[in-house]
DNA sequence: CCACCCTTTTGACATGGGTCAAACTCTGCG
DNA sequence: CGCAGAGTTTGACCCATGTCAAAAGGGTGG
């Protein structure tokens, strides 16, 4: 983790440097989600988003080879994080968006008296950031779920490049949109569903998109606490902890703790929209 | 509503034409929201944004008069809705958003057994459909709650013209992140308020929403029911209207059907985050 | 490797909001 | 102008989920 680390900012913006304060900067970071141990892996070659093995998901999603390589003028840096840091705080000035590069994060809202509702669980790939676009400040807080990695895209260099680059343009709105669609299904679950709807639609939302970075859908390891996914589906502690084990005695899943086993998804798919009873 | 009336349609591209069927083109529109009476308004002057007096809240915003000039382009048609009709149903193919010009709509997203949730609910200078463009598809449904009227903003010109007009660009950008950040609060109310709050926080909301249109922030009439408003909130009818009743009693608001007044704003607003007791 | 603390599970009980029902009031249409 | 139907209010009752509590399990850091 330590190998070919050497931070290479020297001159920014005041700004800049203010806001990202503890960015680290590699010349050549490991070219894999987990630490390098062999410095063979440690070139630069490896750092851009044509050799991510993440580009199929990530923003570059759809470019052409070509494209790829403006791309990678966008990432303006990694950023390591520990387990339960902050990548940014409600409040702070807007400056760029996240791709997340390795681990898992969450954002969430506050309200004065201390509640927290979860706004999403980001993993590999996926982009946090774009509800700061329009205040010019981030609106919630993001923090990492286990040590995670991220890749810091400059927002003004983004608004710059869709400009010239049409495909990029259009990559991006659609990410934003689907952040959009993707809120108004969390809107359907919160409003209209109950409890065990709830983490059944959860788990199987976990379950695709784990699949789809080629992990194991079926086996998994939950990043987050009873509570916060209590958090992110309104949703107390002990219901969520009730609802898992209600789903195992159904032969649903398997649950030990933080490692669930989806034993029958058609079951649980049945298990959404059958009515308030 | 009569004057001036003059279909101009005659060539397009036949996605379009079969997308867009019923569109009501109209040489010179009225002016105003309300239907014109007197020949004097309809005028081909008063279609363009720049005339329009909803551009400080609608995409115009912040640009200059030249731009606002070009952003004319975008506006391919308008088109006028009676109450109850849809604007664009889950499954549509996506072409354009729409910018509401005069009226109300509802958007939502449906479960399999029927049950509803509404999504949003858009009044004037709101941008509409945004969460097609991912899919290329329209993922919810738009419903007009009163007559209303749209401006239909083709997306594929709107990408265009956003490349030459970073502050068109800009403004799309922020657009679509205050949606995602609008949705945000919302999740933050349906996830961890209780039914009283959200109530409070809906009236809040729509009475800032109308204020900024120069219309009365503390007198105004729901185009809702009260099951919309339920649906919307994670509630059922009952609930939100004996809430209503509790307003009422305890002196913050003055309804009677949909006429609402705002008595104490500020109490409403202590009435949120006071904590689930 | 051990100890502590955080997390999870489970039980018993409380309650906010859902459900069902009935009466009342608008609104729109003929 | 009046009728019908849709929307609203209110009451009584009930259930899903929240609350409080206690015990057990596991992972994390020293």
């Amino acid at each position: 983790m330590v190998h070919g680390r050497q931070p290479i900012i020297t001159v920014m913006d005041r700004d800049l440097k203010a806001s990202i304060a503890e960015v680290q900067v590699f010349v050549a970071p490991p070219g894999r989600a987990v630490p390098a141990r062999g410095s063979s892996e440690v070139t630069r070659v490896s750092t851009g988003c044509a050799n991510c093995n993440l580009h199929e998901i990530c923003i570059p999603c759809g470019l052409n080879g070509r494209e790829v390589d403006q791309v990678e003028e966008l990432i303006y840096a990694r950023r390591r994080l520990k387990r339960g840091e902050s990548l940014y705080r409600a409040g702070d000035a807007f400056n760029s968006l996240y791709a997340v590069r390795s681990g898992f994060f969450k954002t969430s809202q506050m309200l004065e008296d201390g509640r927290e509702q979860i706004t999403a669980f980001y993993m590999a790939g996926e982009i946090m950031g774009m509800d700061g676009i329009g205040p010019e400040r981030h609106s919630c807080n993001a923090v990492a779920l286990e040590d995670s990695q991220v890749c810091v895209i400059l927002y003004s260099r983004l608004e710059v490049l869709s400009r010239h680059l049409p495909s990029l343009q259009q990559q991006f709105h659609k990410v934003m949109s689907r952040e959009i669609a993707r809120e108004h299904g969390v809107m359907l679950l919160l409003g209209s569903m109950r409890a065990e709807e709830r983490l059944a639609a959860f788990l199987l939302n976990l379950s695709q998109r784990f699949a789809a970075r080629r992990y194991s859908g079926h086996e998994f390891v939950l990043r987050m606490t009873r509570e916060e996914i209590g958090s992110y589906l309104g949703l107390k502690l002990e219901t969520v902890s009730r609802a898992f084990s209600k789903f195992q005695d159904e032969g649903l899943i398997s649950v030990r703790h933080k490692r669930v086993g989806i034993l029958d998804a058609a079951g649980l798919k049945r298990m959404i929209g059958r009515g308030l009873h």
